[in-house]
DNA sequence: TGTACATCAGTGAACGCGCGTTCACTGATGTAC
DNA sequence: TGTACATCAGTGAACGCGCGTTCACTGATGTAC
């Protein structure tokens, strides 16, 4: 049964919110398309309507999470108090409930991995959205320093993304803490 | 054709070494047991004579190259000159070589998303071999300030493998090579 | 030390299963007159 | 505005394929006497 374009466009966009969640929480290659086409309320076969190949699909969700991230943490950094806002940042980066549920967080600690064996467009999205998560830090450091407020950045996301992985990969919950809380105070001296 | 116990350890080890580098090269979905075994130079049948099931395997191939990233990291580190312990690991570790040769490398940055995922003994393989590389790097820091050495060490590991992740999702190299320089410096200030 | 038997590492065919993708079909939506 | 036709979003069966795992078999190795 034929759609309005209005309502193809929104199944499309629900697609694609779907895909992102599920793709974050068991990996690209650990979800079928079958699958999230069910978990979007359709069956199977209509996917191709929509995208060429689930390739493009990831590619797609990759794109949108990345954004959601990026306008999420800058949202905050905005609401900070002035000088606040990596704190901000950090806070929601860095803390227990991302660490525990991938599925709504950061893309590129959820499948940094998975994403540098895919195909040039997956890989183009993530690396503009890193991109762009380096700027938003960047922005949010003090300037004036003999390194660059970008290189700062540059280390300071790099810590972000490397203590995510890292509490998401012990066992015992209290040194996944530390990691989170080392990297706070770490990514902050950067500053 | 049965093989002496001795020939069978052989061929044990000789699977495990592959695997190590197949998943960390194809990722651990990414890459089938006829493959490994094929590799291995072997039939895949033979495989169940060695491991209980894939997940078996990838536990064991964890724990191998994580070992064999701490003892390569703390050579480095005993050569160096006293005191400059931390700058040959990172020399090691945030190289352009390690970020173009996961294969070889680190098996967090290669895996962390996927190890994640899956059952426990692998997980514990992982986290038994971030503690024991944390352990390491705290060593490799200087004592007596407010922060204890091991959070100094957490803190600076994140840096590390968030630092790969990050230079391996970048398409620019350019962008590629100042996230591993900024790292060094964020790690070493840190120190 | 020699012999008879049990063990088991390795082979290659086969299994059931889930995957990404294709396809013929349906019928509401969009368009041309 | 109404009508006839083309379009195409969504359905569900089917496709070929590769996967992890199992199995009957082989014959050299290990063991018991």
């Amino acid at each position: 049964l034929r759609q309005s374009r209005e309502a193809a466009a929104e199944t499309r966009e629900r697609i694609i919110k779907v895909a992102a969640r599920q793709f974050r929480k068991h990996g690209i290659g650990g979800i079928s398309v079958a699958d999230v086409m069910a978990k979007a309320g359709l069956t199977h076969g209509g996917f191709y309507k929509h995208f060429r190949s689930k390739d493009e699909l990831a590619a797609e969700a990759c794109r949108r999470a990345l954004a959601a991230a990026r306008d999420e943490l800058a949202t905050a950094a905005m609401a900070a108090p002035k000088g606040r806002g990596l704190e901000a940042i950090l806070d929601i980066y860095l803390s227990m409930n991302h660490r525990d549920h991938p599925e709504r967080g950061c893309i590129i600690a959820a499948l940094a991995g998975e994403t540098a064996r895919l195909g040039p467009p997956t890989r183009e999205a993530v690396a503009e959205g890193i991109e762009a998560l380096a700027a938003l830090i960047a922005s949010q450091v003090d300037a004036g320093r003999e390194i660059s407020r970008l290189q700062r950045a540059r280390g300071i996301l790099s810590t972000m993304v490397g203590a995510l992985t890292l509490a998401r990969n012990v066992s015992d919950r209290e040194a996944a803490d530390a990691a989170l809380r080392s990297a706070r105070a770490a990514a902050l001296s950067w500053r």
